[in-house]
DNA sequence: AGCGAGGTTTGATCTGCGTCAAGGCAAGGA
DNA sequence: TCCTTGCCTTGACGCAGATCAAACCTCGCT
């Protein structure tokens, strides 16, 4: 734990705590002055809405700290999430001018944003940060296509089971944690959410979250503090392969 | 469609006539050269799977002709589609080795593929086609997020719907279509593959199916060929805004 | 302490789609 | 010509999850 805060504080860009997995990652130091000149910071409250699908979004960025979500309504009013934005993951597409998703806090949060148009410029002129940035498009393909698997043939029980295995693990390697038993964290969604993040709603997630726990595939400290006795049991309960179903 | 031929032919990539949508699309002629020393053609016939999820994958390159998809099979035999291959789509991954997905021709195909390891030191020589290919993905990510908001919340009926307008849409513009109404052509896909996209039964699909040709939304001319009378009619019934959903 | 609001749980009932089962239709092979 | 095979359609029935409704818990505010 010691040691990944200390690689966090040595590999800041500028000071983003994240640049070991963002966009930057592999900017000299002269990139990264010159990415610092059309850099700054937003910060939002837990509910806030960061911009609205359809709106002119004149800036890219990645989650520095937080949780925000993507998500796509219909004009009846139905909603999905289509992302789950966790510290390090990027927002914004070069070469979009609008928003195609609202953008949302669920948690408050602090986002390291650059203004879009100096951004592009400088994608052309430096290969290697259009080439990270596709990394990280191929890897948010692979987690909507996971996401697609789970919301087209995964029961309730499954899909609240995997969400939790999912965010047991990002909160897992966030902390740099390793293979102890008994992970523990907070469910940074109120149950609304997560039931617009599986395609559910808000009473099946409180009745499939009643059940695990009365079979102890969970436990609960309060009504959103979670501690996972037996994650391989966990991730049986979700309907992966043992691995959690992502290829590295 | 004279025209459209035409410019097939001018923009070939050797003789691929998708150049002008695939990776190669800015290429310039000393590029499409190197490409070429590396490029070979696959074909397969329908039913055929071109590569399993897990196999080595040395790889990457377009559809030409044919239509594929893409495939997720959980161990109990649930599967999901979650990607639908037409001409001048992309597969494969820069920077991965193995298959994530199951990939199978749904009709006779022929891939334009590049051998894997080539084709990535040229992406590292040559950034026009790496942001190519960003794009590419982009795109396939707005694609996946679409169908998530399908998966999620829409009803059999305008998943159905949806599925229809998608095909037709692809088609149009494949075949440099214009705005004449009664749209026609072929569903490319069996009622049991139709059901793997839209994570139905086929049986469900079959009903429906039955149901909007009862409702005049689509009429039938044996099991496959469409005729979409009123798009607008046919886009309503999918639940999407009038334009399609898609920003460009 | 009392109150209200937002989030959560639980119960009762309804319904869209899955499941199981029986046939229909067209193409190809003997 | 008949039989097989693959694909599709339709019907009957059941269940997982949606819907409607009530109440609870935990804050923060007055």
């Amino acid at each position: 734990m010691d040691m990944a805060m200390a690689t966090f504080n040595s590999h800041d860009c500028g000071d983003c705590p994240i640049r070991h997995r963002a966009v930057c990652a592999r900017c000299d130091d002269r990139e990264l002055d010159e990415l610092e000149q059309i850099k700054y910071y937003r910060s939002y409250e837990a509910g806030q809405t960061v911009v609205w699908s359809g709106d002119p979004m004149d800036f890219v960025g990645s989650v520095v700290t937080g949780i925000a979500t993507l998500t796509q309504t219909m004009e009846d009013g139905r909603r999905q999430m289509v992302g789950l934005l966790l510290p390090s993951d990027f927002v914004g597409r070069p070469g979009r001018e609008r928003a195609a998703y609202d953008v949302t806090a669920t948690t408050d949060i602090v986002m390291c944003c650059f203004r879009k148009k100096p951004f592009e410029e400088m994608m052309l002129r430096t290969p290697h940060i259009g080439q990270r940035l596709l990394e990280m498009t191929l890897d948010e393909l692979d987690a909507a296509r996971e996401w697609m698997l789970l919301l087209g043939r995964k029961t309730a029980r499954e899909k609240i089971a995997s969400l939790v295995a999912i965010i047991a693990k990002r909160d897992a390697s966030a902390n740099g944690a390793g293979r102890e038993r008994a992970v523990t964290f907070d469910l940074p969604l109120t149950r609304e959410a997560m039931a617009d993040y599986l395609g559910l709603t808000l009473e099946t997630v409180s009745r499939q979250i009643s059940a695990l726990r009365r079979d102890h595939v969970i436990e609960m400290q309060g009504k959103r503090h979670v501690t996972i006795p037996d994650m391989d049991r966990l991730l049986e309960e979700a309907g992966d392969d043992a691995d959690g179903g992502m290829l590295v």
